[in-house]
DNA sequence: TTATTAAGTCAATTGCTTTGACTTATTTCT
DNA sequence: AGAAATAAGTCAAAGCAATTGACTTAATAA
């Protein structure tokens, strides 16, 4: 009635919205359980055989999805299981860190393709952007090269930074993460490579890799408590990626902890127990080059210094596991970090016994606490996973109209 | 193909399901925005001017909405305004608190229409599910005279208890809020009243509620801060109540604190902020008869024992919302309380300045912290929504199909 | 050898949204 | 005053994806 008052109010839906709902729950269906016959679908999604049959034959067509050989189950005409076809679609993902970005090339079902790395240039954007513009061309010229129509099938381009996003920035870091936030960036790669282009958060993007191929695959209440060069939790809700009113939800590292009497002022979880924290404890500058190798070492040899740190740290770990486990009652929480591997699985190691919560349920199926992908590369991972699961997992949102008809 | 191993997948879609959501859509739309045309609808929804139609027409011959006044706006044919019938539907809600239980009945678009109290005796269900039914079978009959068609249009009937639910209860509580969760409470009542029961936390509660009438009105990102017996969240995500994997997530009065400076024994924030912390800190027996009126009295006076109390509970309360706005980013927090409303109102004003937090944003709308209903009858208001909201709401799983067609 | 069971297809039907033309009612322009 | 423009809303037909019920195929069990 009156145009000046937006109306607030959902989108509806049409037949569209439920053909391409179901075409991705197949999808999922099929990534969840490797394979199975048009007759098991159809169970499970609760669909009619013939609906199966329609769309499983659009989605081979498409080149999604494949064929196997029949199998006999007994009584009754053998099956014809189905599984995903690799090849059948693509993403880039790039991950922008303090002194290094990463890009990476998966297919439909997460397999690795092509990685590669540069070190961006302290200054921020500025110099960075042709850097990263030039990584993403190279991992999709190689991506060419070992995949049949890459770039046809390629979905898009998924960017994983350390958030928070968006905030009145006081942020004084030497290395500008907070200058990347004020740049046009999605624009800018959108432009400069025709790409669709989303952003997580790293700890989101690990959350989103551990969904797809790790730990958290085919659990539909999950959190990645990630000990990064911060801390984040990405989470996982009703089978979702959950980011937030901001897209900054899950930046537990900026929970202000009470001063106690180990640690005499108020302070961050991320002051504490962050990969910058183990920084500062060894005096080390986290531009150093080879710092990861040396880490590496030192943790090797069983360091005082890292010892102690990892003691400390896990501790505090310990209690941000009853904070997630208190707070988002999830089926699991699930433990990534960037630093060597070695590190986050003494970390692992380092943290339990877990402290008392909800979580202890005598009904409880996976572990309360368990050790996500330890390859540092998973955060990059995570971002070129997010174009494969918004294009092709079941979500709320894909069954809603985007835009409205010619006629009103 | 093997039937021993279950399939995981998600349920596909149909026309019922697309149909399901755009009524949905419609009713939350008027619900939003007091009234609208089919024309706004249509623009709104995204959905045709000849769908909305169809779909109105059926809404008011189910008697959901009704016609207004035809209204002028400018060149064209003048709109005819389409708004909800409060009469369309009712509800339900049950709280059961330790000493008492409370029973409300509401119609679709919220408002209370019969209350009514009783005082549940200690020894948990064995005496108490005689008194919580004959509490419901009051209720109902008192709607059944002020509301016509009640029974007809009655969906379901709300239930809000403290939480957690389903641990290993080593809870001892002498009112045996743990008797209750052993209890087959919610099959009990089903089958006590024919109607459709379902559960929510306290917390979980006031957050319904404060999402049908109250400060989180069309908000999709909202978090309850619950003062009660207990302290919990109660989670409004991407525009639905969020329960977690066990329906125990927000649950943050159980979030442990380490020893500090002023609290030098480790706890749970429920032991510094909850009404249980203040009834110990003023040496009163919660289920003295009266309480919250003599409590009332003694914040109205000034009482020393409430005004120390309320200054320390709202230190720990303004952490609780640093502690929330990090880690699910909502766009508002709401507190609210179950003890008497001039108590809540002070701990809101002495909660400020609140903490510097991801939510100090340039770009906020709402305020970071806000008041909620302050009425102690808002978790059975929250408990009697449920059901609304279920029948009504848009909502991911109101889209998907529920059971398998006859033709597999 | 025959009955039974299960997978999968075929052709027709159903049901909701969309389309495009049309009617109605009001304001604005000439 | 009359004509043109604009917007709300209806009508009847078309489109489209899932459903239905009968049928075919291929295996095991009796």
């Amino acid at each position: 009635m009156n145009e000046m008052r937006p109306i607030r109010a959902k989108s509806g839906t049409n037949q569209e919205g439920t053909s391409a709902h179901n075409r991705r729950v197949m999808i999922d269906a099929l990534r969840l359980n490797g394979q199975l016959s048009r007759a098991d679908l159809a169970r499970a999604t609760k669909l009619t055989k013939q609906t199966v049959s329609n769309i499983i034959e659009d989605l081979e067509q498409d080149g999604l999805v494949v064929s196997l050989a029949a199998v006999r189950n007994g009584r009754g005409q053998p099956s014809t299981p189905y599984r995903l076809v690799p090849d059948g679609a693509f993403a880039i993902g790039l991950q922008i860190d303090r002194h290094v970005t990463r890009a990476i090339a998966v297919d439909l079902v997460g397999t690795v393709l092509v990685r590669a790395q540069a070190n961006l240039p302290p200054g921020g954007p500025a110099n960075g952007a042709k850097v990263i513009l030039d990584l993403i061309e190279h991992v999709r010229t190689e991506l060419a090269g070992v995949a049949d129509q890459a770039e046809k099938r390629l979905v898009g381009l998924g960017v994983a930074m350390p958030g928070p996003f968006g905030l009145a920035t006081d942020n004084d870091d030497q290395w500008m993460m907070a200058a990347w936030q004020n740049f046009p960036l999605l624009e800018t790669l959108a432009a400069g490579t025709g790409l669709e282009v989303a952003l997580q958060n790293d700890a989101t993007a690990c959350a989103t890799a551990e969904r797809m191929v790790g730990a958290a695959h085919g659990i539909d209440h999950a959190v990645c408590l990630y000990v990064g060069y911060g801390i984040g939790a990405g989470l996982i809700l009703n089978g979702e990626l959950y980011a937030g009113g901001n897209g900054n939800a899950g930046e537990i590292g900026m929970v202000l902890l009470p001063p106690s009497a180990r640690h005499p002022t108020q302070a961050s979880l991320e002051h504490r127990a962050s990969l910058a924290s183990l920084y500062q404890h060894l005096g080390a500058d986290p531009a150093e080059p080879g710092l990861h190798e040396r880490l590496n070492t030192l943790v090797n040899n069983d360091d005082p210094a890292v010892v102690s740190w990892i003691d400390a740290a896990a501790e505090e770990l310990r209690w941000g596991v009853q904070l997630i486990e208190t707070i988002f009652d999830p089926q699991t929480v699930i433990l990534c970090s960037s630093g060597p591997e070695i590190l986050t699985r003494k970390l692992f190691e380092a943290i339990p016994p877990l402290l008392p919560s909800n979580a202890d349920r005598p009904d409880r199926s996976a572990p309360r606490l368990q050790l996500g992908m330890t390859d540092p590369w998973s955060v990059a991972l995570g971002a070129a996973a997010e174009p494969i699961s918004r294009a092709f997992d079941p979500r709320f949102s894909a069954i809603l109209k985007t835009r409205a008809n010619a006629l009103g």
